[in-house]
RNA sequence: GGAGAGGUGGCUGAGUGGUCGAAAGCGGCGGUCUUGAAAACCGUUGAGGGUUUGUAGCCCUCCCAGGGUUCGAAUCCCUGCCUCUCCGCCA
């Protein structure tokens, strides 16, 4: 949610700051709505006031052994108007407020014009893409071959965009979910922790995902309705909904591994062979909580600690800062990790990194006690995927590949994979 | 699933329907004392919002949530949610 205010003294801003992302505001109706709030809310408070001060009154002629009966005939109708106007002024907020729930968070300054992903900008590459001297194979063809890649038994358990891992390969899958654990929390400082994978809806409108993408959830019939989660980040971020965090804790970084479960209502004809998009996937992701001046430089760091493990495993891949047209939701400023998919020979996400500032902030009410003014402020919320683990076991299927379509197993899983050092 | 108890400020914990946003204690902050610290003592200390150039003043809202009764509700009534205890069941 963007701040209120601003929204009230600078609306031509915040109007021309959206349209960077072919989001168009109607200011001349919200401010319009404004207008009327302001004149209810005036209206509506003096009628309070005015009840407040007679029923006062009331109380303390009582008290002396008064007669009280003409003090009430004179606030016989207030209580009505009142109301009246209370309900007025409830229906006009919410108004506003469906208004405000459904604007996306404003962009950083230096996120690139565009509409989609042609205008993201290269900030940087890492490793080579693997000189095979054969015709490289997918991840599905691998994993077939290496019988433990099933997803005809997917679609049988469930449905299409499922898949049964087996055997070495589901070893594989955990091993790099352990690996990518154990770096974020022994190297890189974070908290482990666990959490519900089904949310209600409070969670997913403080992390942004309500009201405006229900269609992108799975919901849970229970009244009321619970929601997978499509990603840790909001279960984890809603941590320090309603919460004062205490300065000495700040910032607060959390490492979470969750399966992550999506629709993908809307993508019907994308991805439809392999693992890249799926129903239900595995992940690993990093939040920071942060202090508003921060998140500009703990944005770069959650950034790094994704790609140094992709490093740790060498794979190739290139960081992305994402256009204005392709920048999420809730997101100021993100940076996409894209790591070489030989199979396919381009470059796929397996890591979104996004600094969303104070806009999640705002809807979970999630604050820190500044000790310089005494004063709670809204604090700076970031995550990254460290790594998205289904995407990751693909590249390194693709990537470690041998001419037999056999697997080497990167140096750093071996610890976690008994020893192991080839699938065949 | 059955039976019972309860949800008040950072925490503990009071609160005959009438200046109660709320006693007291702890904690926090500031100060006195001290070479320094502790102890003691004094003071201070919830959040959100409106109006406004305003971190000034004035005003509104909030004692789990949502309804209701009343001139007036933390206090009375209804519903829901959550927590705790016991029994049953279960990983």
């Amino acid at each position: 949610m963007l701040d209120p205010r601003l929204l009230r003294n600078e609306l031509d801003y915040v109007k021309t700051q959206l349209a960077r992302r072919n989001f168009s505001l109607d200011a001349e109706a919200y401010r319009e709505l404004e207008e009327q709030r302001k004149q209810l809310q005036i209206e509506t408070q003096e009628l309070q006031n005015e009840r407040n001060t007679r029923s006062r009154d009331i109380g303390q002629a009582k008290a002396r052994g008064e007669d009280i009966q003409p003090l009430l005939d004179a606030v016989q109708d207030l209580g009505e108007q009142m109301k009246a106007a209370e309900t007025r002024l409830a229906d006009e907020q919410s108004r506003l407020q469906q208004i405000q729930l459904g604007l996306p968070n404003i962009l950083d300054d230096s996120v690139p014009d565009g509409k989609d992903e042609q205008a993201n900008l290269e900030i940087s590459r890492w490793g080579e893409p693997p000189p095979f001297d054969f015709p490289a194979r997918d991840h599905v063809d691998l994993g077939t071959q290496l019988s433990g890649m099933d997803f005809e038994l997917g679609a049988k358990i469930a449905s299409a965009r499922f898949v049964v891992l087996q055997g070495n390969i589901a070893r594989l899958q955990r091993a790099l979910i352990q690996f990518m654990l154990d770096t974020h929390i022994v190297e890189h400082g974070y908290r482990e922790c666990y959490v519900p994978f089904l949310v209600n809806a409070a969670s997913l409108q403080g992390t942004g995902q309500l009201p405006k993408f229900e269609q992108d959830l799975f919901r849970v019939d229970n009244d009321p309705p619970f929601y997978l989660i499509p990603t840790a980040e909001v279960p984890v971020t809603n941590i320090v909904r309603d919460v004062i965090v205490d300065a000495q804790q700040m910032p607060l970084k959390y490492v979470c591994h969750t399966p992550c479960f999506r629709s993908e209502a809307g993508a019907y004809g994308r991805d439809v062979r392999g693992m890249i998009r799926q129903h239900q996937f595995e992940k690993v992701e990093l939040v920071q909580i942060v202090r508003h001046e921060d998140s500009q430089e703990a944005h770069e760091e959650l950034t790094g600690h994704a790609e140094s493990i992709l490093q740790k495993l060498g794979l190739p891949y290139r960081k992305v800062l994402l256009c204005a047209g392709d920048t999420g939701f809730s997101s100021a400023r993100t940076y996409d990790l894209e790591v070489w998919l030989p199979g396919q020979g381009q470059y796929r996400e397996i890591s979104s990194c996004s600094n969303f500032t104070d806009f999640q902030a705002r809807r979970l009410q999630a604050r820190w006690r500044n000790p310089e003014t005494g004063k709670p402020e809204l604090v700076h919320t970031l995550n990254g995927s460290g790594l998205a683990a289904g995407r990751t076991l693909i590249a390194v299927l693709e990537n470690y590949q041998t001419r037999e379509g056999h697997v080497v197993i990167p140096e750093v899983l071996r610890p976690y994979m008994g020893g192991l050092t080839i699938l065949q």
